[in-house]
DNA sequence: CAGGATCCTGTAGGATACTG
DNA sequence: CAGTATCCTACAGGATCCTG
């Protein structure tokens, strides 16, 4: 109960969330399913700068991990269909307050980007 | 108005958002900051695995970006504290809900990081 | 204590082309 | 449509040692 421990753990637990956003496009991922899109090309296409690639491995590795559960319909041609957990949703919240965020800090980013590193 | 135009602005606050936590270090040491750290080597050592190489990186990164403000109090020996300003706090509660988060989906997440990649 | 300077590497992720 | 397969590289970030 000292506050060190306490302070350690909060930390632990920010780290794991920090891991599990990993990479650029978990995130936007997570973004566009929750916003109902559910084919390959319909999200792929929502995200502006995903590769196919990325996508598909994305996808992959949030299924594993019960993010996302896909089925398959198969009328020809195949059909597929990516649907948010429950799991997935929880994030949610935070990626709203995220949006939030962003856009009430747009100047301040944007500032940001543009002096970024010169020199 | 219309929907698409509405997704596309959410994805870009989104991706400033992202943008903005920019590295690994960056949230936990904003998270270090408003736990009342002040001084270099206790955030150091309040964040574990963190370098000073990195650290000293993050934080003239962020005073460039007003997120912190870097006083030197010159008695001998010099003494210099860095404070996070009200645009640091006001990420704090995505900070927070990043830790509830990691919090509650301990296991989960726990889980993926052992099963990860083995083949 | 508060950093700066160097050197080095892994890997995330881009580009591109192809398949059933 | 729904992905796979290759090839390639920039750069984030680790390790180490040094300085005022």
């Amino acid at each position: 109960m000292s506050d060190t421990r306490n302070q350690e753990e909060e930390l632990r637990s920010l780290q794991d969330t920090l891991y599990f956003i990993g990479g650029k496009w978990r995130i936007p991922v997570i973004n566009s399913l929750c916003n109902g899109n559910k084919r390959f090309r319909e999200i792929e296409r929502s995200i502006p700068g995903i590769t196919t690639r990325m996508l598909s491995k994305e996808l992959k590795e949030m299924e594993m991990n019960k993010l996302v559960k896909r089925t398959v319909y198969d009328d020809t041609p195949v059909l597929i269909e990516y649907e948010p957990t429950e799991y997935c949703h929880s994030f949610g919240k935070i990626i709203q307050s995220m949006i939030d965020w962003g856009r009430e800090h747009r100047e301040v980013v944007t500032n940001k980007k543009k002096s970024s590193l010169k020199k």
